[in-house]
RNA sequence: GGAGGGGUACCCAAGCGGCCAACGGGGGCAGACUGUAAAUCUGCUGGUUUAUACCUUCGAAGGUUCGAAUCCUUCCCCCUCCA
């Protein structure tokens, strides 16, 4: 193992907050492989970027010889959602869960070393609590540090509704952590919360508080809010080599820089390199560019990267139509089909009313002319290039 | 338990008998300009074989009316204050 100084040096880079600093480097110091726990939503298996800000730092424990347990939320995931005050989720079945965790595994171990990694459920021991012992565990903190959370804290303020079983959430999240022991827990900065109610309970239950290490939250492409599934702002690790490329390149210049600071693992001297470099009037975009190569690499291999950048350019700044665009069959009426139909069918726009919208709007091309009159049909056999604004395109043949 | 306020399209929010497929803003999409960046300008943002037309939509179900998102009845849900 590295000397302690080392490892903190390294498990600090990047980090929003470590509690407590000093903590962790006595646990260091002892030299034996750390706890490192970190929990997930079993309802999100679709991994995106933002996860990953925190799997590279459960990777880098594991470079340096730790043991890290990815911890599945499957009990608290059943109950339903704890911040989403509205959105009430469907309770997850057994079987969704297990299928999501294996999604999970088919996913992190792009970026975690199978070997070292423990996964657990929680429902291992939240599902064989009675309800005395979840009173007990209830008992073992307050509902003024509680209200301490900051959205609950808002909340109570406002006047708007707290529901009970929130307040279990985080008491089951830091009983976790006393059930596995954990060294250190990692989370987003918006778990920071709860990582501490781990730190009391663990005290409270007679053993050493766990080490708090946060991690920033990666904005989506939007560039403002959060990078999530659900807002549709975000480039999932299991995109396609094109696709992931096209996201990042889509990236506005200010969020590239972020991006590096959390996803690239590029030096931090090389980082300030690039820096310089735009300031000195480089184009953004090349430097976009290296970045994409850098992640696409990192989930599909470093050939698959250069294909991705190569299509890209030719693409966009060469003008050419993309090689690898889906080729459809869609049904003729009467031997032939308007073609609001055929974008319809072809899945290019969800309706017919908004293909015509997009005709109007000049958005539609077939083979690259753009298409003026809506009423056009296209006969059986006849097969052209369609293409609905940038982005959109198919290779459609009318059949009989 | 009592009093009051409210549920409108992806979100916020106007409308309160016909001119409402429903103002405005946000978001999104598209066009121009670009580096598939940002900013800016413009248009669109229920559906239908392409429609001065028809169909579905304003929490749900009924009703009044020539006509309702707008009035009445019942029901469901949310919020505030008091106890």
């Amino acid at each position: 193992m590295l000397p302690a100084e080392t490892q903190l040096t390294e498990i600090c880079r990047g980090a929003e907050e470590v509690l407590v600093e000093a903590e962790l480097l006595a646990r260091l110091r002892e030299g034996r492989p750390l706890r490192v726990k970190a929990g997930f939503d079993p309802t999100a298996p679709d991994l995106h970027l933002g996860h990953t800000v925190l799997i590279n730092k459960m990777r880098q424990f594991q470079e340096l010889g730790h043991e890290v347990i990815f911890l599945i939320g499957d009990f608290t995931g059943m109950i339903g959602d704890p911040t989403g005050r509205n959105a009430t989720r469907p309770p997850l079945t057994v079987e969704d869960v297990q299928r999501n965790a294996e999604t999970y595994a088919g996913q992190i171990f792009k970026i975690l070393d199978r070997e070292r990694t423990r996964i657990e459920f929680n429902s291992r021991w939240m599902g064989k609590m009675s309800a005395a012992d979840l009173v007990g565990l209830g008992a073992r903190h307050t509902v003024a540090r509680m209200l301490e959370r900051d959205d609950f804290h808002k909340r109570y303020k406002a006047g708007q509704p707290i529901a009970v079983h929130e307040f279990l959430y985080p008491l089951v999240q830091g009983y976790d952590s006393v059930v596995l022991r954990a060294d250190v827990e990692l989370g987003g900065t918006d778990q920071k919360f709860n990582l501490l109610v781990g730190r009391q309970l663990q005290q409270s239950f007679g053993q050493p508080a766990q080490v708090v290490l946060t991690m920033p939250l990666l904005e989506g492409l939007d560039g403002v809010n959060k990078m999530s599934k659900s807002l549709g702002n975000y480039i999932g690790i299991t995109d396609p080599p094109g696709e992931m490329f096209g996201k990042i390149m889509s990236v506005s210049d200010e969020l590239m820089w972020r991006y590096y600071e959390l996803l690239s693992f590029e030096s931090v001297a090389e980082i300030a390199a690039l820096r310089e470099a735009a300031a000195a009037g480089a184009n953004p975009r090349d430097i976009k560019v290296r970045l994409g190569v850098e992640l696409v690499a990192r989930f599909h291999g470093a050939a698959a990267a250069a294909d991705a950048r190569d299509a890209f350019q030719r693409r966009f700044a060469g003008g050419e139509l993309p090689e690898d665009m889906p080729e459809l069959e869609v049904q003729a009426r009467d031997g032939r089909l308007g073609v609001a139909h055929v974008l319809r069918e072809a899945g290019l726009v969800s309706s017919t009313s908004e293909a015509l919208r997009m005709i109007r709007q000049g958005a539609v091309r077939i083979d690259g002319e753009r298409l003026e009159d809506g009423r056009r049909e296209i006969s059986v056999g006849e097969s052209h290039v369609f293409q609905v604004g940038k982005r959109r395109v198919a290779k459609v043949i009318v059949q009989a």
